[in-house]
DNA sequence: AATCCACAGGAAAGTATGGACA
DNA sequence: TGTCCATACTTTCCTGTGGATT
């Protein structure tokens, strides 16, 4: 026998669960592939593409049925003849107009001729328009989650950029994908008209729309009689419970397959369904944790001290000298007041605290009253495992040690 | 309806850092 | 190497805000 042996597989294409996976069907989304396709349709006919601007909350199907429908299309389009690039990109590291640019033109170029940051944004977009002109053919940009681009000067130049005699020979289309609604009302009205010729709203997925969906791919992905129907509902429930969200019961349906895996079970069952949930739950504050600045970790140990000594709810007001006595003891810098609000207003959104806004009127103003929303053990935990705080702070965990006993 | 509290959060400017290029 | 250009994070200064109180 092996080191290595195979597991007593459940699955028989683990992959078809990843995010990545281009199913070869879309699950109830009919309506809205209908209008997608209306709104493509002057590319097959060789005109000038529409800008196209969805919008839906994570895990809605807005990336799988544009991948889907955009595969069709370049299909569709080689039998009438009409030439077709398309470029997807992912906003999601890309905070500037600037560095789409240089992805758009990475996207074109071989690997070779990679461009970095150094150039001025000027050269950058002269750069993109040559890249552009060269394939000369219609071209469709999709910019997935443009809302973290921070300035909208790409998603005004694009369109404009034939008009404005930048480009001769391709016809560009965007289609702009975002999460964030009011992302649009965010932007000028000038690009509004452009990006949003447009729109299509993806609705969130119903608990039974999602239980197909998780139907087919476990079909496929696991082998027969693997997943039961109870299994499959847990996952949509966990999904459909706050967002609708597709991506996340996929997730939660491939952590139960893993740890049915480690179980060695013939067949999942509601037990792993919530050890997966767990297991998942534990990760995403472990990322949010360590995805925070120093600061930002920093403020997050000052609200989990006032929490283990039951101050929460509190205010930033509050947190301010908790926070000042972490940072005397860590030996760092404390930051002015206003910074450490925008930290916590942080970790809210990363959900690991949740706030309530408080309006005492004329005895007290308006303010947030900031609580921990995750178990304080998971995140000590977390918060060890970034190496550079522990060293740090050696003194505030015995202190902190002490409160717990 | 006017007042006012106390913070929210936007804007601008500063600091530190790093890549490209001549 | 110094200059130019970029980003991330921060500080400083400021106006905006909602509802209890008058």
């Amino acid at each position: 026998m092996g080191l290595f042996e195979p597991d007593t597989n459940i699955y028989r294409d683990r992959d078809i669960l990843r995010e990545d996976y281009q199913p070869e069907k879309i699950v109830g989304r009919d309506e809205e592939l209908q209008q997608y396709i209306s709104a493509l349709q002057p590319v097959i006919n060789g005109d000038q593409p529409s800008n196209i601007f969805l919008y839906g909350k994570a895990g809605v199907g807005k990336t799988a049925c544009t991948g889907y429908l955009l595969s069709e299309l370049q299909s569709d389009a080689e039998e009438h003849d009409v030439d077709i690039t398309t470029i997807r990109t992912n906003c999601e590291d890309l905070s500037t107009s600037y560095q789409v640019a240089i992805q758009l033109i990475n996207e074109l170029r071989s690997s070779e001729e990679h461009v970095t940051t150094g150039y001025s944004k000027r050269q950058i977009y002269e750069m993109l328009w040559e890249e552009l002109d060269k394939v000369g053919s219609t071209v469709i940009i999709v910019l997935d989650e443009v809302d973290h681009i921070n300035d909208d000067s790409i998603l005004y130049q694009i369109p404009r950029a034939r008009a404005n005699g930048n480009l001769t020979e391709a016809k560009v289309g965007i289609i702009g994908i975002s999460n964030d609604f009011k992302f649009r009302e965010g932007l000028s009205s000038k690009v509004q008209s452009s990006l949003c010729e447009k729109e299509l709203q993806f609705p969130a997925y119903e608990a039974a729309e999602l239980r197909d969906i998780l139907r087919q791919r476990a079909d496929i992905a696991f082998h027969d009689g693997v997943v039961p129907d109870a299994v499959i509902a847990k996952c949509a429930a966990y999904g459909a419970k706050d967002a609708g969200d597709a991506r996340q019961s996929l997730d939660l349906l491939m952590e139960t397959g893993d740890i049915g895996v480690e179980h060695q079970a013939e067949q999942l069952t509601e037990a792993h369904v919530d050890e997966a949930r767990d297991s998942l739950e534990k990760s995403r504050v472990v990322e949010g944790v360590n995805g925070l600045t120093h600061q930002g970790q920093l403020v997050l140990y000052a609200l989990l001290i006032l929490n283990e000594e039951g101050k929460t709810p509190t205010r930033a007001r509050d947190v301010q000298p908790q926070y000042e006595m972490v940072c005397e003891r860590a030996a760092v810098d404390p930051l002015v007041p206003r910074r450490m609000r925008d930290h916590l207003g942080e970790l809210a959104m990363l959900g690991i605290a949740s706030r309530t806004e408080r309006n005492k009127g004329e005895a007290g103003g308006r303010y947030y009253e900031y609580s921990l929303d995750t178990s304080p053990e998971l995140l000590l935990e977390a918060l060890e495992e970034t190496v550079d705080i522990v060293g740090k702070t050696e003194s505030i965990q015995k202190r902190f040690g002490d409160q717990l006993s």
